[in-house]
This record gives C-alpha cells, structure tokens and sequence, in this order.
DNA sequence: GCCTGATTTCACAGAATATTAAAAAAAAGA
DNA sequence: TCTTTTTTTTAATATTCTGTGAAATCAGGC
C-alpha cells in the first residue's frame, strides 16, 4: 500500500512545518499548503488521503473551505480549532468534517487522530477506487459506476481507466500506457491504446465537465481535471 | 479473532462520536450511519458484529430499520430508545431486537451492554455463518440454507460459496481461489473453479435478486450485493 | 490555405475466455 | 470390495473482447 498523503492547510508556516516533521517522521507523505483557494484547487487535484484543515485563515476560513470540498470529495478531513470551539459547535455544523483538534495541540495527538481518522475512512468498501464527480472506478469490485448506474466494462478499458483517473492531469504517452497497464512484456501496437480510449470515451462523454479524458497532441492521454 | 464491527445508527452526530469514542476504547471497529436507509444498505453489505440503533430519526425510524432488517439478517440489535419507553414496550413488539438502552446513557453501560449482546449472540449457531436475504451458508454446520430450506450440498461447493460471500463484491482471479479455498500447495487446472460455480449457480439462481455469483470477464468471479 | 503527420474512428477477424455436458478419476461410505 | 458421491479433467460450444489496418478527420507548421 502506498504512502498516505496528507494535506495540511494553514497560513501560520510554521505549524506547517511542525505538522510536517512530525507526520513525515510517521512516513505520511505531507504537501503543505497557506491558504484556502489553493487548498481547494490542490484537493481536487490530488486527492489526498486526508485533509488537515485550520479554520482561522484569511481570505478563506476553514470552513469555507470544507464546505465547498464537500461538493465534490468526501475526503476526510481534520479541523484545527481555536481554544474554547467545543464539540458541538465543531462538528454540529453539518459540513462534513470527521474530527477536530483544539491549539495549542499535542503533536503526538494530531498523528494518533490523523491514524484514528484514516482508519476508519478506509473501509472494505473503497478500497482501491476513485472517485469523481458522478465517476467511481474500483479495481477491487471491478466496477464503474457512471452517474449512479453501474456500467458494463472490460477488463483492459477499466484497469486503462482507473490507472489514468488515479494519476489525475499527468500525461501518459501510448507507451508508458502499454507498460503499466498491459505490462511491460507486451509487444503491440500503440494504436491500441487509441481504441480503447475511445470506447471509454464513449461511455463517459457528456456526464460531466469536471473531468475528462484528454489527448495531449503529440504525446499522450491525460484524466483531466478541471480547477475552476 | 478479528475485531468486532459496531454499527452505530443515529441521527445525532454528537452521540455517534461519543458512542465511537468509547467504543473504540474498547477496540471495537465503528461504522457510523446518520440514517436508516442507509445503515439498511450497509448492514447487509458489511454484515456488523451489532448494531446500535437510535428509534427516533426522520424519514425511517428505529422500528422500521429493525424490521426491514430481519427480514434478511439475525445480527444482534441494540435500540437506543427515549426515557419513558419501558422495556415491553421496546421488546414486546417482536421485531427481534436483543436489547434496548434508555437515553441519556452512561457510555460505559453502552460499552457493558454491547459486550453482554456479543457474548450472547456469539452462539454456536451462528459462528461462521453469513447470512444474505434467502440465503445462510454456514461453514461450521456445513450447511447451506436457501430460501428456507436446507440444501445438500458437497463440501467444495460450499467452502467455494462461503469464502465469495463472506467478502462480498470482491473479485476473486481462479487462481486466487484456488488457493484460498483448495489450498496454496493444490495444483490443479483452473477450469476446475468454473465448474463449482456452475454447480452452485444451479442451487442458487432465482432465488433473489439481491445477490449474485457474477463473472467478471477475463478476471474471475464475485459475489456481488446489490445496494438498493 | 495547404501540407504533413498525428489522431480518431470503424468494422471485422481472430484471440482469449467462459459455459456446459459428459466422462474419468478419486474419495467416501456401506 | 462394491457402490455412491464428489471432484477433476477434457473437450466441444458459445460468448466476449482485443488488436489491426485502412479510411477519415484533425491540429499545427509553413
């Protein structure tokens, strides 16, 4: 199993850089970002694992920022709070947070969460799956779930697909794809590729402009998604 | 023995996380559910060691959510009821809930409770078994029960069946089956897989549309579930 | 606007995989 | 041992998927 990536939000950098130490020393990965917009643009596009998210930042509060993730990824997310937020006025809000941690805190605390937290996000049932708006490809069920409705998919197309849509925005070329998809013993044609892009695209065009199968002329295929 | 899975269903978040809280303490899994269609949905999905089930919630209440759910699964009920509920109230209806706990709790009557359910529960008769509407395959009587009815069938058959509905919606390659329910060290074609799964389809078909033995092209076969 | 090479698209043949029936082999029971 | 049941193998059939080449279309450079 990979790294976890966690994403820490906050515009005091050096809680940033605390936070970092001591979760990367847990073997996190940690990418680290000072405010809410970019958080939001950077979420969408990696999917992290979990979200480490301050609520006192300017221009964006971290509420905002939950809220508006909520619409598109149920990624969990951990709030950091001032002194004197209790409970109910954290996590009574509705916007979908999966804990908080007062500050000053206990960075021993903030890693036994973070592992609380990822534990129970990662359930039997998403294992190995993606999601995107009105997308889900799971390689464990061997399903794709377009708009709520299960869709039919052979093999190659799915393993094609959800490797793409699991590395969001970067470009593959024909042969990278015939390596890491059909293996690297295969010998053919990288028109094949082409096709099973297209019958991909087939059975997902005009279900959402969040996210695409593009061409990058010249080189290859990226899943394309959208920062608004 | 693995950890048990508590289901928690309540409408009140703040509950639930007090409820996670202590449980986890006890090094209980928790699966948290804010409504009753949903934890309808999971319950037969992840089959729980127990569930914890609040009466008042919009939309589906406790009462329904209980009934709903025997009529596919014997997964020991707690009921999370108001002050002033008595117990005949609670228990008297018959709709085969094990016990009930008045509001507000102590949690470590909870915590006490849901042990002495388990406990119980944990019955000969109902060790390795899983259960799916019309259908108990039991691994330790070697009994497989389809829509009421007990039917005969060969060890291998049933071994087969069990493991794919024990870990329901997951992909299994033949090879993989192979060795998790012949054996590592078994050496064998395997065409041998398809033949037991055409054997027990012949058991099986028809009897709900709940589940299925599904094949999964160039890859293998599942269980599948549907969620309704 | 035209040329060039890259990409899309299509249809079909052949490859790969799954189903089924039936026979052979092995195991269990009487 | 003989019979019965279960399991495995085999092989024929049915099904679905995959790759290919050729034509059509497109993007970018000149």
């Amino acid at each position: 199993m990979a790294k976890p990536n966690i994403m820490v939000v906050d515009d005091e950098k050096n809680i940033c850089e605390l936070l970092r130490l001591y979760l990367e020393k847990e073997d996190f990965d940690v990418t680290i970002v000072n405010n809410g917009s970019d958080a939001i643009a950077l979420i969408r596009q990696n999917q992290p694992s979990l979200v480490l998210l301050d609520i006192m930042m300017p221009v964006i509060d971290g509420w905002e920022v939950c809220r508006q993730v909520r619409e598109f990824s149920s990624v969990p997310i951990i709030m950091l709070t001032a002194k004197g937020e209790t409970f109910d006025k954290v996590m009574g809000l509705d916007l979908g947070a999966d804990d908080y941690i007062v500050k000053p805190f206990d960075t021993k605390e903030v890693v036994a969460r973070v592992k609380a937290v990822l534990r129970r996000s990662s359930s039997a049932d998403t294992e190995g799956e993606v999601r995107y708006d009105k997308l889900t490809v799971n390689i464990v069920k061997y399903e794709l779930c377009v708009d709520g409705k299960v869709i039919d998919t052979p093999p190659k197309e799915l393993e094609l697909l959800y490797h793409l849509a699991k590395n969001p925005n970067r470009v593959y070329t024909r042969d990278q794809l015939l390596d890491e998809v059909w293996g690297f013993e295969y010998f053919g044609d990288s028109r094949t590729v082409d096709v099973h892009v297209k019958r991909l695209r087939e059975k997902l065009e005009g279900v959402s402009d969040q996210w695409s199968l593009k061409t990058v002329w010249g080189v290859g295929y990226k899943f394309e998604v959208k920062t608004p």
